[in-house]
DNA sequence: TTGTAAGCGTTATCAC
DNA sequence: GTGATAACGCTTACAA
Protein backbone atom coordinates (compact mmCIF):
# COMPACT_ATOMS: atom_id res chain seq x y z
CA UNK A 1 0.00 0.00 0.00
CA UNK A 2 2.70 2.54 0.97
CA UNK A 3 4.96 3.69 -1.17
CA UNK A 4 8.41 1.64 -1.15
CA UNK A 5 12.26 2.05 -2.38
CA UNK A 6 11.35 -0.18 -4.93
CA UNK A 7 8.46 2.27 -6.32
CA UNK A 8 11.17 4.80 -6.42
CA UNK A 9 13.66 2.59 -8.14
CA UNK A 10 11.47 1.84 -10.65
CA UNK A 11 10.11 5.39 -11.09
CA UNK A 12 13.61 6.45 -11.25
CA UNK A 13 15.09 3.61 -13.48
CA UNK A 14 17.63 2.40 -11.10
CA UNK A 15 17.81 -0.35 -8.67
CA UNK A 16 17.03 -0.27 -5.10
CA UNK A 17 20.69 -0.70 -4.44
CA UNK A 18 21.53 2.72 -5.97
CA UNK A 19 18.04 4.84 -4.46
CA UNK A 20 19.44 3.29 -1.22
CA UNK A 21 23.14 5.07 -1.70
CA UNK A 22 21.51 8.47 -2.90
CA UNK A 23 19.19 8.00 0.33
CA UNK A 24 22.10 7.77 2.36
CA UNK A 25 24.70 9.35 0.97
CA UNK A 26 26.47 6.29 0.64
CA UNK A 27 29.27 5.04 -1.77
CA UNK A 28 29.26 6.58 -5.33
CA UNK A 29 25.96 7.43 -7.21
CA UNK A 30 26.28 9.63 -10.56
CA UNK A 31 25.19 13.40 -10.30
CA UNK A 32 22.47 12.44 -12.80
CA UNK A 33 21.41 9.60 -11.37
CA UNK A 34 21.37 10.96 -7.98
CA UNK A 35 18.92 14.10 -9.48
CA UNK A 36 16.90 11.35 -11.04
CA UNK A 37 16.47 9.54 -7.94
CA UNK A 38 15.90 12.49 -5.69
CA UNK A 39 13.02 13.44 -8.29
CA UNK A 40 11.32 10.52 -7.72
CA UNK A 41 11.07 10.99 -4.53
CA UNK A 42 9.61 13.93 -5.01
CA UNK A 43 7.22 13.18 -6.75
CA UNK A 44 6.36 10.00 -5.21
CA UNK A 45 6.52 11.59 -1.86
CA UNK A 46 8.23 8.81 -0.73
CA UNK A 47 9.21 8.16 3.14
CA UNK A 48 11.79 5.29 3.86
CA UNK A 49 10.05 2.66 6.58
CA UNK A 50 12.23 3.19 9.70
CA UNK A 51 11.48 -0.04 10.64
CA UNK A 52 13.02 -1.95 7.40
CA UNK A 53 16.26 0.53 8.32
CA UNK A 54 15.83 0.01 12.08
CA UNK A 55 15.78 -4.03 11.53
CA UNK A 56 18.86 -3.78 9.19
CA UNK A 57 21.27 -1.31 10.73
CA UNK A 58 19.98 -2.96 14.53
CA UNK A 59 19.51 1.23 15.33
CA UNK A 60 16.92 3.27 15.90
CA UNK A 61 15.50 6.85 16.03
CA UNK A 62 14.32 5.98 19.25
CA UNK A 63 15.53 7.21 22.85
CA UNK A 64 14.10 6.15 25.87
CA UNK A 65 13.03 8.22 28.67
CA UNK A 66 12.20 6.80 32.10
CA UNK A 67 11.38 8.84 34.92
CA UNK A 68 9.49 8.51 37.73
CA UNK A 69 6.47 10.85 36.86
CA UNK A 70 5.95 13.26 34.46
CA UNK A 71 2.66 14.49 36.72
CA UNK A 72 5.54 15.83 38.84
CA UNK A 73 6.43 19.32 37.76
CA UNK A 74 10.31 18.95 37.31
CA UNK A 75 10.02 16.81 34.73
CA UNK A 76 8.07 18.41 31.83
CA UNK A 77 10.68 21.13 31.77
CA UNK A 78 13.37 17.83 31.81
CA UNK A 79 11.46 16.16 29.18
CA UNK A 80 11.15 19.12 26.83
CA UNK A 81 14.95 19.87 26.67
CA UNK A 82 15.33 16.55 25.54
CA UNK A 83 12.43 16.21 23.29
CA UNK A 84 13.45 19.51 21.48
CA UNK A 85 17.04 18.59 20.91
CA UNK A 86 16.46 14.82 19.38
CA UNK A 87 13.72 16.52 17.57
CA UNK A 88 16.48 18.71 16.13
CA UNK A 89 18.36 15.76 15.18
CA UNK A 90 15.45 13.78 13.63
CA UNK A 91 14.99 11.37 16.58
CA UNK A 92 12.16 10.75 19.18
CA UNK A 93 11.33 10.28 22.33
CA UNK A 94 9.71 7.65 24.16
CA UNK A 95 8.86 7.79 27.89
CA UNK A 96 8.37 5.77 30.62
CA UNK A 97 6.93 6.59 33.93
CA UNK A 98 8.20 3.89 36.52
CA UNK A 99 6.60 5.78 39.44
CA UNK A 100 10.01 4.71 41.31
CA UNK A 101 9.13 1.05 41.22
CA UNK A 102 12.24 -1.08 39.78
CA UNK A 103 10.38 -3.46 38.27
CA UNK A 104 8.51 -1.34 36.07
CA UNK A 105 11.63 0.75 35.25
CA UNK A 106 12.92 -2.90 34.13
CA UNK A 107 9.96 -3.91 31.35
CA UNK A 108 10.56 0.02 29.89
CA UNK A 109 13.81 -1.03 29.70
CA UNK A 110 13.49 -4.15 28.21
CA UNK A 111 10.38 -2.66 25.90
CA UNK A 112 12.73 -0.42 24.72
CA UNK A 113 15.50 -2.81 23.70
CA UNK A 114 13.04 -4.45 21.78
CA UNK A 115 12.91 -1.45 19.88
CA UNK A 116 16.24 -1.14 19.03
CA UNK A 117 16.21 2.33 20.99
CA UNK A 118 19.67 3.76 21.15
CA UNK A 119 19.76 5.18 24.25
CA UNK A 120 18.20 5.37 27.26
CA UNK A 121 17.73 8.67 29.45
CA UNK A 122 16.93 8.02 33.08
CA UNK A 123 15.92 9.80 35.77
CA UNK A 124 14.69 8.09 38.35
CA UNK A 125 16.11 6.80 41.84
CA UNK A 126 15.32 2.96 42.25
CA UNK A 127 17.79 2.49 38.70
CA UNK A 128 18.06 -1.32 37.52
CA UNK A 129 21.61 -0.84 37.41
CA UNK A 130 22.46 -4.85 37.00
CA UNK A 131 19.79 -4.71 33.95
CA UNK A 132 21.50 -1.48 32.29
CA UNK A 133 25.33 -2.82 32.61
CA UNK A 134 24.12 -6.52 31.39
CA UNK A 135 22.20 -4.58 28.29
CA UNK A 136 25.12 -2.55 27.33
CA UNK A 137 22.91 0.35 25.86
CA UNK A 138 24.31 3.78 26.22
CA UNK A 139 22.67 5.49 29.08
CA UNK A 140 22.90 8.84 30.81
CA UNK A 141 21.56 9.53 33.99
CA UNK A 142 19.74 12.88 34.63
CA UNK A 143 19.70 14.60 37.98
CA UNK A 144 20.90 11.61 39.64
CA UNK A 145 24.40 10.32 39.97
CA UNK A 146 25.64 6.40 40.50
CA UNK A 147 28.99 4.97 39.65
CA UNK A 148 29.87 3.81 36.35
CA UNK A 149 27.09 5.87 34.58
CA UNK A 150 27.47 9.40 32.84
CA UNK A 151 25.24 11.93 34.73
CA UNK A 152 24.30 15.48 34.17
CA UNK A 153 22.74 17.21 36.60
CA UNK A 154 23.01 20.95 38.27
CA UNK A 155 25.82 21.71 40.57
CA UNK A 156 23.85 21.61 44.06
CA UNK A 157 26.02 23.18 45.92
CA UNK A 158 25.77 26.18 44.15
CA UNK A 159 22.14 25.69 44.30
CA UNK A 160 21.89 25.12 47.84
CA UNK A 161 24.15 28.14 48.31
CA UNK A 162 22.46 30.44 46.51
CA UNK A 163 19.04 29.63 47.65
CA UNK A 164 20.45 30.35 51.51
CA UNK A 165 22.22 33.47 50.35
CA UNK A 166 19.26 35.23 48.86
CA UNK A 167 16.94 34.33 51.74
CA UNK A 168 19.45 35.14 54.11
CA UNK A 169 19.65 38.89 51.75
CA UNK A 170 15.86 39.04 52.29
CA UNK A 171 16.39 39.90 55.42
CA UNK A 172 14.95 36.35 56.97
CA UNK A 173 16.70 35.64 60.33
CA UNK A 174 14.56 32.22 60.93
CA UNK A 175 14.37 29.77 57.59
CA UNK A 176 12.72 26.55 57.41
CA UNK A 177 13.66 24.11 54.64
CA UNK A 178 11.80 21.79 53.19
CA UNK A 179 14.59 18.69 52.63
CA UNK A 180 14.05 16.21 50.16
CA UNK A 181 14.94 12.47 50.77
CA UNK A 182 18.16 12.24 52.52
CA UNK A 183 19.06 9.24 50.68
CA UNK A 184 19.18 11.38 47.30
CA UNK A 185 22.31 12.46 46.66
CA UNK A 186 21.36 15.49 44.73
CA UNK A 187 19.02 16.89 47.06
CA UNK A 188 20.75 16.31 50.24
CA UNK A 189 23.84 18.17 48.92
CA UNK A 190 21.43 20.98 47.95
CA UNK A 191 20.72 20.59 52.14
CA UNK A 192 24.19 20.36 53.18
CA UNK A 193 25.46 23.29 51.38
CA UNK A 194 22.02 25.36 52.17
CA UNK A 195 22.42 24.49 55.90
CA UNK A 196 25.97 25.37 56.44
CA UNK A 197 25.37 28.43 55.02
CA UNK A 198 22.45 29.14 57.09
CA UNK A 199 24.66 28.30 60.22
CA UNK A 200 27.51 30.75 59.11
CA UNK A 201 25.15 33.47 59.14
CA UNK A 202 23.60 32.52 62.53
CA UNK A 203 20.33 31.65 61.11
CA UNK A 204 17.79 29.65 63.00
CA UNK A 205 17.20 27.13 61.02
CA UNK A 206 14.03 24.38 60.61
CA UNK A 207 13.73 20.94 59.26
CA UNK A 208 10.80 19.25 57.36
CA UNK A 209 11.10 16.17 55.50
CA UNK A 210 9.58 15.81 52.17
CA UNK A 211 9.51 13.19 49.76
CA UNK A 212 10.52 14.54 45.47
CA UNK A 213 6.09 13.91 44.57
CA UNK A 214 3.56 16.76 44.72
CA UNK A 215 2.10 15.21 47.01
CA UNK A 216 4.87 14.88 49.32
CA UNK A 217 5.13 18.63 49.11
CA UNK A 218 1.86 18.68 49.97
CA UNK A 219 2.19 17.39 53.27
CA UNK A 220 5.00 18.86 54.10
CA UNK A 221 3.75 22.83 53.66
CA UNK A 222 0.58 21.38 56.03
CA UNK A 223 2.84 20.22 58.00
CA UNK A 224 4.49 23.81 58.24
CA UNK A 225 1.77 25.43 58.01
CA UNK A 226 0.28 23.64 61.25
CA UNK A 227 3.60 24.15 63.45
CA UNK A 228 3.61 27.94 62.15
CA UNK A 229 0.20 28.09 63.74
CA UNK A 230 1.06 26.81 67.06
CA UNK A 231 3.89 28.82 66.88
CA UNK A 232 1.81 31.76 66.37
CA UNK A 233 -0.45 30.52 69.22
CA UNK A 234 2.07 30.35 71.55
CA UNK A 235 3.67 33.86 70.57
CA UNK A 236 -0.14 35.15 70.81
CA UNK A 237 -0.39 33.68 74.59
CA UNK A 238 3.08 35.40 75.65
CA UNK A 239 1.86 38.30 74.33
CA UNK A 240 -1.41 38.42 75.95
CA UNK A 241 0.71 37.80 79.18
CA UNK A 242 3.29 40.49 78.72
CA UNK A 243 0.38 42.39 78.41
CA UNK A 244 -1.01 41.17 81.88
CA UNK A 245 -4.58 41.38 80.56
CA UNK B 1 24.54 -11.00 19.59
CA UNK B 2 20.80 -10.66 20.61
CA UNK B 3 18.88 -13.94 21.15
CA UNK B 4 16.66 -14.84 18.13
CA UNK B 5 13.44 -16.94 17.83
CA UNK B 6 16.23 -19.19 16.00
CA UNK B 7 18.03 -19.89 18.92
CA UNK B 8 14.92 -20.51 20.83
CA UNK B 9 14.14 -22.59 18.19
CA UNK B 10 17.58 -24.73 17.92
CA UNK B 11 17.04 -24.73 22.25
CA UNK B 12 13.92 -26.47 21.87
CA UNK B 13 14.28 -28.69 19.37
CA UNK B 14 11.73 -27.50 16.88
CA UNK B 15 11.30 -25.01 14.34
CA UNK B 16 11.13 -21.38 14.77
CA UNK B 17 7.41 -21.55 12.87
CA UNK B 18 6.74 -23.42 15.99
CA UNK B 19 8.20 -20.96 18.53
CA UNK B 20 6.33 -18.14 16.40
CA UNK B 21 2.89 -20.24 16.84
CA UNK B 22 3.52 -21.10 20.72
CA UNK B 23 4.86 -17.25 21.25
CA UNK B 24 1.59 -15.74 19.54
CA UNK B 25 -1.07 -18.47 20.32
CA UNK B 26 -1.51 -18.60 17.03
CA UNK B 27 -2.42 -22.37 15.16
CA UNK B 28 -2.22 -25.94 16.43
CA UNK B 29 0.94 -26.84 19.09
CA UNK B 30 1.03 -29.57 21.33
CA UNK B 31 0.95 -28.93 24.82
CA UNK B 32 4.44 -30.75 25.71
CA UNK B 33 6.31 -28.54 22.84
CA UNK B 34 4.38 -25.66 24.40
CA UNK B 35 5.83 -26.31 27.14
CA UNK B 36 9.76 -26.94 25.80
CA UNK B 37 9.34 -23.59 23.76
CA UNK B 38 8.80 -22.14 26.68
CA UNK B 39 11.05 -23.60 28.55
CA UNK B 40 13.62 -22.48 26.32
CA UNK B 41 12.57 -19.00 26.20
CA UNK B 42 13.01 -18.55 30.15
CA UNK B 43 15.98 -20.32 29.87
CA UNK B 44 17.21 -17.97 26.97
CA UNK B 45 15.62 -15.04 28.27
CA UNK B 46 14.46 -14.64 25.23
CA UNK B 47 13.05 -11.49 24.16
CA UNK B 48 11.17 -10.90 20.52
CA UNK B 49 12.69 -8.52 18.60
CA UNK B 50 9.42 -5.98 18.21
CA UNK B 51 11.25 -4.33 15.06
CA UNK B 52 10.96 -7.36 12.86
CA UNK B 53 7.56 -8.23 14.39
CA UNK B 54 6.42 -4.86 13.43
CA UNK B 55 8.20 -5.02 9.50
CA UNK B 56 5.90 -8.37 9.15
CA UNK B 57 3.04 -7.21 10.94
CA UNK B 58 3.08 -3.26 9.77
CA UNK B 59 1.95 -2.24 13.49
CA UNK B 60 3.53 -1.53 16.11
CA UNK B 61 3.56 -0.92 19.94
CA UNK B 62 3.41 2.59 19.60
CA UNK B 63 0.93 5.34 19.69
CA UNK B 64 2.17 8.84 18.75
CA UNK B 65 1.04 12.11 21.09
CA UNK B 66 1.30 15.24 19.71
CA UNK B 67 0.44 18.05 22.15
CA UNK B 68 1.28 21.74 21.87
CA UNK B 69 4.09 21.48 24.84
CA UNK B 70 4.23 18.89 27.64
CA UNK B 71 5.57 22.26 29.93
CA UNK B 72 2.06 23.73 30.29
CA UNK B 73 0.77 22.12 33.15
CA UNK B 74 -2.37 20.78 31.71
CA UNK B 75 -0.68 18.05 29.32
CA UNK B 76 1.76 16.09 31.61
CA UNK B 77 -1.76 14.64 33.65
CA UNK B 78 -3.10 14.15 29.93
CA UNK B 79 -0.17 12.26 28.81
CA UNK B 80 0.08 10.28 32.48
CA UNK B 81 -3.10 8.95 31.58
CA UNK B 82 -2.30 7.64 28.11
CA UNK B 83 0.48 6.46 28.85
CA UNK B 84 -0.86 4.91 32.22
CA UNK B 85 -3.26 2.95 29.95
CA UNK B 86 -0.73 2.13 26.82
CA UNK B 87 1.56 0.49 28.97
CA UNK B 88 -1.27 -1.87 30.99
CA UNK B 89 -1.62 -2.73 27.36
CA UNK B 90 1.95 -3.46 26.82
CA UNK B 91 1.66 -0.49 24.36
CA UNK B 92 4.08 2.89 24.16
CA UNK B 93 3.68 6.33 23.88
CA UNK B 94 6.13 8.63 21.43
CA UNK B 95 5.52 11.68 22.51
CA UNK B 96 6.07 14.91 20.33
CA UNK B 97 5.55 18.52 21.43
CA UNK B 98 4.21 20.44 18.14
CA UNK B 99 4.55 24.25 19.85
CA UNK B 100 1.27 25.02 17.75
CA UNK B 101 3.09 24.76 14.71
CA UNK B 102 1.17 22.75 11.48
CA UNK B 103 4.42 22.04 10.16
CA UNK B 104 6.14 20.62 13.52
CA UNK B 105 3.14 19.03 14.04
CA UNK B 106 3.04 17.30 10.27
CA UNK B 107 6.56 16.17 10.81
CA UNK B 108 5.95 14.82 13.32
CA UNK B 109 3.00 12.50 12.14
CA UNK B 110 5.05 11.63 9.18
CA UNK B 111 7.72 10.20 11.27
CA UNK B 112 5.39 8.37 13.42
CA UNK B 113 3.99 6.75 10.34
CA UNK B 114 7.52 6.12 9.19
CA UNK B 115 7.47 3.26 12.40
CA UNK B 116 4.31 1.66 12.09
CA UNK B 117 2.45 4.09 15.32
CA UNK B 118 -0.95 1.87 15.21
CA UNK B 119 -2.62 5.23 16.15
CA UNK B 120 -2.50 8.87 17.07
CA UNK B 121 -3.75 11.29 20.03
CA UNK B 122 -3.60 14.87 19.10
CA UNK B 123 -4.62 17.53 21.39
CA UNK B 124 -3.89 20.41 19.39
CA UNK B 125 -5.55 23.71 17.78
CA UNK B 126 -3.74 23.76 14.73
CA UNK B 127 -4.29 20.43 13.32
CA UNK B 128 -3.22 18.92 9.90
CA UNK B 129 -6.34 17.70 8.71
CA UNK B 130 -5.69 17.03 5.26
CA UNK B 131 -2.59 15.27 6.26
CA UNK B 132 -4.29 12.86 8.63
CA UNK B 133 -6.76 12.09 6.27
CA UNK B 134 -4.66 10.98 3.74
CA UNK B 135 -2.68 8.51 5.94
CA UNK B 136 -5.91 6.96 7.03
CA UNK B 137 -4.71 6.52 10.60
CA UNK B 138 -6.67 6.01 13.46
CA UNK B 139 -6.36 9.44 15.54
CA UNK B 140 -8.38 10.70 18.14
CA UNK B 141 -8.56 14.35 19.28
CA UNK B 142 -7.65 15.18 23.42
CA UNK B 143 -9.99 17.68 24.47
CA UNK B 144 -9.86 19.41 21.06
CA UNK B 145 -13.24 19.15 18.71
CA UNK B 146 -13.28 18.61 15.04
CA UNK B 147 -15.46 17.11 12.37
CA UNK B 148 -14.71 13.95 10.92
CA UNK B 149 -12.58 13.14 14.12
CA UNK B 150 -13.59 10.90 16.99
CA UNK B 151 -12.96 13.23 19.78
CA UNK B 152 -12.54 12.51 24.18
CA UNK B 153 -13.38 16.19 25.93
CA UNK B 154 -14.74 17.22 29.10
CA UNK B 155 -18.46 18.63 29.12
CA UNK B 156 -17.43 22.21 29.18
CA UNK B 157 -21.11 23.78 29.62
CA UNK B 158 -21.05 21.63 32.87
CA UNK B 159 -17.60 22.47 34.17
CA UNK B 160 -18.31 26.28 33.65
CA UNK B 161 -21.79 26.24 35.32
CA UNK B 162 -19.83 24.71 38.07
CA UNK B 163 -17.27 27.09 38.10
CA UNK B 164 -19.80 30.05 38.54
CA UNK B 165 -22.07 28.44 41.16
CA UNK B 166 -18.80 27.36 42.85
CA UNK B 167 -17.88 31.03 43.07
CA UNK B 168 -21.16 32.39 43.58
CA UNK B 169 -22.18 30.50 46.30
CA UNK B 170 -18.93 31.62 48.02
CA UNK B 171 -20.39 34.51 48.25
CA UNK B 172 -18.20 36.52 45.33
CA UNK B 173 -20.52 39.27 43.92
CA UNK B 174 -17.95 40.73 41.02
CA UNK B 175 -15.60 38.40 38.99
CA UNK B 176 -12.77 38.33 36.69
CA UNK B 177 -12.76 35.71 33.64
CA UNK B 178 -9.48 35.20 32.67
CA UNK B 179 -10.48 33.35 29.67
CA UNK B 180 -8.69 31.42 27.02
CA UNK B 181 -8.66 32.54 23.05
CA UNK B 182 -11.94 32.46 21.46
CA UNK B 183 -10.99 30.81 18.43
CA UNK B 184 -10.12 27.33 20.74
CA UNK B 185 -13.82 25.75 21.45
CA UNK B 186 -13.41 23.64 24.66
CA UNK B 187 -12.34 27.37 26.34
CA UNK B 188 -15.00 29.50 24.79
CA UNK B 189 -17.82 27.29 25.65
CA UNK B 190 -17.03 27.25 29.34
CA UNK B 191 -16.33 30.71 29.19
CA UNK B 192 -19.90 31.19 27.66
CA UNK B 193 -21.35 28.76 30.42
CA UNK B 194 -20.18 30.35 33.14
CA UNK B 195 -20.94 33.84 31.94
CA UNK B 196 -23.85 32.83 31.28
CA UNK B 197 -24.45 31.74 35.17
CA UNK B 198 -22.85 34.42 36.19
CA UNK B 199 -24.99 37.22 34.47
CA UNK B 200 -28.29 35.44 36.04
CA UNK B 201 -27.13 36.19 39.69
CA UNK B 202 -26.18 39.84 38.22
CA UNK B 203 -22.53 39.45 39.31
CA UNK B 204 -20.64 41.96 38.12
CA UNK B 205 -18.45 40.40 35.05
CA UNK B 206 -14.87 41.63 34.81
CA UNK B 207 -13.18 39.59 31.29
CA UNK B 208 -9.05 39.09 30.59
CA UNK B 209 -8.06 37.58 27.60
CA UNK B 210 -5.07 34.96 27.66
CA UNK B 211 -3.49 32.47 25.60
CA UNK B 212 -3.64 29.13 26.88
CA UNK B 213 0.00 29.03 28.07
CA UNK B 214 1.62 29.36 30.75
CA UNK B 215 3.59 32.65 30.22
CA UNK B 216 -0.28 34.23 28.89
CA UNK B 217 -1.34 33.07 32.32
CA UNK B 218 0.96 34.85 34.10
CA UNK B 219 0.33 38.08 31.81
CA UNK B 220 -3.13 37.89 31.93
CA UNK B 221 -2.43 37.96 36.25
CA UNK B 222 -0.19 41.01 36.00
CA UNK B 223 -2.86 42.46 34.11
CA UNK B 224 -5.17 41.61 36.53
CA UNK B 225 -2.85 42.56 39.55
CA UNK B 226 -2.34 45.71 37.95
CA UNK B 227 -6.07 46.71 37.47
CA UNK B 228 -6.91 46.05 41.05
CA UNK B 229 -4.48 48.11 42.18
CA UNK B 230 -5.37 50.75 40.52
CA UNK B 231 -9.28 49.84 41.42
CA UNK B 232 -7.92 49.84 45.02
CA UNK B 233 -6.08 52.83 45.18
CA UNK B 234 -9.63 54.17 43.58
CA UNK B 235 -11.06 52.89 46.26
CA UNK B 236 -8.72 54.97 48.85
CA UNK B 237 -9.45 57.55 47.16
CA UNK B 238 -12.65 57.13 47.81
CA UNK B 239 -12.27 56.21 51.65
CA UNK B 240 -10.33 59.15 52.50
CA UNK B 241 -12.95 61.60 50.77
CA UNK B 242 -15.14 60.07 52.80
CA UNK B 243 -13.08 60.95 55.73
CA UNK B 244 -12.61 64.46 55.59
CA UNK B 245 -8.80 64.07 55.71
C1' DT C 1 29.20 3.97 -11.09
C1' DT C 2 25.60 0.55 -10.90
C1' DG C 3 22.90 -3.96 -10.22
C1' DT C 4 22.24 -8.61 -7.94
C1' DA C 5 21.39 -10.85 -4.00
C1' DA C 6 21.89 -12.00 0.88
C1' DG C 7 20.26 -11.04 5.24
C1' DC C 8 18.17 -8.43 9.40
C1' DG C 9 14.09 -11.41 12.90
C1' DT C 10 9.60 -12.12 12.47
C1' DT C 11 4.93 -14.22 10.81
C1' DA C 12 1.96 -16.75 7.68
C1' DT C 13 1.16 -19.92 3.91
C1' DC C 14 1.59 -23.91 2.51
C1' DA C 15 2.86 -28.81 2.38
C1' DC C 16 3.58 -32.92 4.99
C1' DG D 1 0.81 -30.64 14.86
C1' DT D 2 4.90 -29.37 12.70
C1' DG D 3 8.55 -27.68 9.40
C1' DA D 4 10.25 -25.28 5.09
C1' DT D 5 10.04 -21.05 3.08
C1' DA D 6 8.54 -16.63 1.17
C1' DA D 7 7.88 -12.11 2.41
C1' DC D 8 8.00 -7.53 5.03
C1' DG D 9 11.45 -2.91 3.18
C1' DC D 10 15.68 -1.82 3.74
C1' DT D 11 21.24 -1.76 3.51
C1' DT D 12 25.50 -3.51 2.12
C1' DA D 13 28.89 -6.80 0.24
C1' DC D 14 30.25 -8.34 -4.03
C1' DA D 15 30.20 -8.52 -9.08
C1' DA D 16 29.96 -6.39 -13.15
Amino acid sequence: MSITIKDVAKEAGVSVATVSRALNNNGYVHEDTRKAVMDAIQLLNYKPNEVARSLFTKKSKFIGLVLPDITNPFFPSLARGVEDFLYAEGYHLIIGNSDKQQDKESEYIDAFLQNNVIGLIISTDEIAYNKLEKAKIPTVLLDRVAENFPAVYADQDEGGTLAAERIIASGCRCVTIVRGPISVQTTYKRYKAAYHVLKQHQIEINIIDSSLSFQGGQEAAIRLLRSIRIRMAFLLVMILLQLRL
